[in-house]
DNA sequence: GTATGTGCAAACTTTTTGCACTTCG
DNA sequence: CGAAGTGCAAAAAGTTTGCACATAC
């Protein structure tokens, strides 16, 4: 996704076209490995040392409102964020902060299939999200 | 699970049994839907005003460390501690900060199957967790 | 031009730290 | 008695708020 699509993407949402949000969602996206809100203001300032700790925060909100962005909970409680905004499962590393997305239509199905059979009494199924935690190898 | 079960568990872990120890694992089971630690130092300090908002902490690191209590991130990045230590499923209501527990052995044996057929390359599962969005009816 | 977005600094909330004092075993 | 736990106050870390100024459309 470029520059370009960034700004199409915004304006399909009636989102107004900033630098500001161009920048953070691009920075979502190269540093693709779920970065935290710091991590993503680092990024940007070493090409825009003027963007405001404030504004990465309420783009990112506005963002994730929007669909646009994910956000994950870490082990230690911070927000990180992740480009990839269809419903997906992640890996956490125990022992360590690495978070992997991990995505799996079969598994999706099997899931969607149990569930269409087997109601949660008195609870609307949205949205199925794993946790998988286990070890990288 | 009384206070006598409780000074047990901790003495079991090989940790001292402490009045202040003994009320946070209390006041987790009795408010039992998935407090915060602001939660449970309100809960405690009704009847012991003295405890220390960092003792409570010290002691939910080490429970949760101990695997006496467990800890959940709510959709505010918030920790919420519960008191079901075995692995579960929570479903999340979206838009509103209720978490309950879900267990369902049936599921789990389900994903243990389904997992022990289809591994996740370079990946060693520990525990699996559902995250599951929706709406309480 | 006007609604919306941004920058800044200050505040807020949750959690952590360091250290003297106390308690458990 | 000694190791471990607690209380306190201060600070850290992450995030939010309010408002004047700037920008997108």
């Amino acid at each position: 996704m470029n520059k370009e699509e960034i700004r199409k993407k915004l304006t399909e949402k009636g989102l107004k076209v900033t630098p500001q949000r161009v920048a953070i969602m691009e920075a979502i996206l190269i540093l693709n490995n779920h970065p935290t809100a710091d991590n993503i203001i680092d990024f940007i300032r070493k090409d825009n040392p003027n963007i405001a700790t404030a504004t990465v925060y309420k783009v990112l909100d506005i963002l994730t409102e929007n669909n646009l962005v994910g956000k994950v909970k870490s082990e230690k409680d911070i927000s990180r964020y992740d480009g990839m905004t269809e419903s997906h499962h992640h890996l956490y590393n125990s022992g360590s902060d690495r978070i992997e997305d991990y995505r799996n239509d079969e598994l999706n199905t099997i899931l969607e299939e149990y569930f269409k059979v087997n109601d949660i009494q008195d609870f609307k199924i949205e949205d199925i999200r794993l946790q998988i935690i286990g070890k990288f190898k």
